[in-house]
DNA sequence: CTTTAACCTGAACCAAAGTTGAGGTCAATA
DNA sequence: TATTGACCTCAACTTTGGTTCAGGTTAAAG
């Protein structure tokens, strides 16, 4: 066991916005904007430098991923509003707010994987029909059926679809 | 064959931006804006209005379902100026310009399921780190070993990942 | 002690994909 | 004919996720 080193990052037990841009890849104004969003919190030095707890470098870590999961800042910003505020979180916490991101990814694999063979489908036959292929309704569904407003891609066809 | 009457929008052969709205379900603000985008084209009656050829519902049905596969509208209008000019695009036409949201898709999914597991991974650790599941870095990569600028998800630990 | 790098705030700006509103025209209906 | 609904343009505004810049302060290094 050697003695921390304070001039190196991972010594100190506080990070500057400088040392958490650097080791979380972020820029230093995403962690301004994410201050502001309210995403990460710091305390002020008196010189009124922010000062970061260790733990906020797992929270932009996890703001990162969630990013890349496609979920919204907001979204991001309420799920660490779950996590407990009185003690630094633990991996149960984690893989409990991790769990939602999870079962939001298979939902949008199971979309996106309809939507493409829809797709390959309607490659096939070259028509774009929505009553073949019913590409063009979120959730798959037809608003209304027969014409009239909101039912697309009847181009060309009459009311009955002949 | 009865004869087409001319006071039921498919049965005309020129559609007004409100025909061309209510059956594309697209709000005549977007149909504007994808006009001054270059994506649909008009021509304008004595009285400056708009007239959509029937041709154009296919056009739109065409932009809806590339975005929901994603795709942005510059993209979009991308493929469709690979489009005949001189002539209607043929069912070839759109499968071949549907082929590229096809790749596209696939690529996504992929990539998503990879994202998936990953998460799956570090759900079941619950560390988020990025040496145990290389969330963090887009396509997979390390940008690189050790740590230092550009390394996440290292919280708590020393250079050595201990 | 000075200089330079890092930090601070606030405002402005960017892209995408539109929407909303103001002010005015056009066309079908009662 | 008058009125209503649909249409026109242009400008400004919205949201998301930031970046950039100006002007000023702090802190660490020489």
């Amino acid at each position: 066991m050697e003695a921390p080193n304070p001039a190196v990052p991972w010594d100190r037990d506080e990070l500057t916005v400088g040392d958490l841009a650097a080791r979380s890849g972020v820029a230093v104004s995403a962690l301004h904007f994410y201050e502001r969003k309210g995403l990460i919190t710091s305390r002020r030095t008196s010189g009124n430098q922010r000062r970061y707890r260790r733990e906020t470098l797992r929270r932009v870590a996890f703001i990162r991923v969630s990013q890349r999961v496609g979920i919204p800042l907001a979204d991001i910003g309420a799920a660490l509003d779950t996590l407990p505020g009185d003690r630094t979180p633990t991996a149960k916490d984690w893989r409990r707010i991790s769990q939602a991101w999870h079962d939001d990814l298979d939902a949008r694999i199971e979309q996106l994987s309809r939507l493409r063979d829809h797709l390959t489908d309607c490659i096939g036959c070259g028509c774009l029909s929505l009553r073949r292929c019913a590409l063009t309704n979120p959730h798959d569904a037809l608003a209304e059926a027969g014409p009239g407003p909101r039912t697309l891609l009847v181009d060309g066809l009459g009311p009955d679809g002949a």
